[in-house]
DNA sequence: GCACTATATAACTGTATAGTTATATAGTCA
DNA sequence: TGACTATATAACTATACAGTTATATAGTGC
């Protein structure tokens, strides 16, 4: 980080900012288990068909998922594993402080059943 | 990742969030050999004083930095390293796909001359 | 008390973008 | 070709927030 000029840390602050935003992490999250489509994706994570396929589309100019037809189908998958360290390091900051929340470790601690 | 509920997530969104915004990015960044008080970060940072009071706020609101008042100053310092962490990962991340422009390369390697 | 400095905050403006609805595009199959 | 499905995109609204300017707050020393 102590090489960074102003453009990297724009680049670097813009990559966060892809990850800054719920219904993304749910679908990173829903593709964590292999290559899904977009009709799936739309479905595991509960928004629009719309709205998912703008957030695949940013996700995917950020090399974060890569994308491929497969008749009228589009499928993605992750682009690079590594960005599941990133959350975990995230999660793990997170349950050592509790810091919004005394509880949120539990969020942590619970078993997935939102999704 | 796999255990996070809807609010794990939206936390999880936030402290991305947190790091997605350049003017932050610099003020870690000036944090990393030390602790600094609001005006050498501001001079650092090159931003307004009232801006990076604002983005010091923030910072200490996600636990990213310790806030300490000393006589009239008010000294801020990295909370957890691992936030450093995160940004190699990225850095890292970067550096290998070189997505938005062919050349980003060179702004990781280069030794940093504007901050 | 007053003057002075350091930091925080209030009020405001402009911009970015998440989400929606409606529509366009493109592939498949009859 | 035309009907059908899957995905992308355009246009729009609402909200969040970065940055600014002006002001408030709080500590120090006279």
């Amino acid at each position: 980080m102590s090489a960074l000029n102003e453009q990297a840390l724009e680049y670097v602050a813009k990559y966060f900012k892809a990850l800054a935003e719920p219904m993304r992490l749910k679908v990173l999250n829903a593709l964590q288990d292999g290559e899904k489509n977009v009709s799936q994706l739309t479905q595991l994570s509960g928004g629009t068909q719309a709205n998912i396929s703008k957030h695949l589309t940013l996700l995917a100019q950020y090399n974060l998922v890569k994308r491929e037809s497969r008749g009228t189908n589009v499928y993605y998958r992750i682009a690079d594993p590594s960005v599941y360290e990133l959350c975990e390091l995230v999660c793990g900051q997170i349950g050592k402080r509790m810091t919004l929340e005394e509880d949120i470790k539990k969020l942590f601690t619970a078993t997935s059943q939102t999704n």
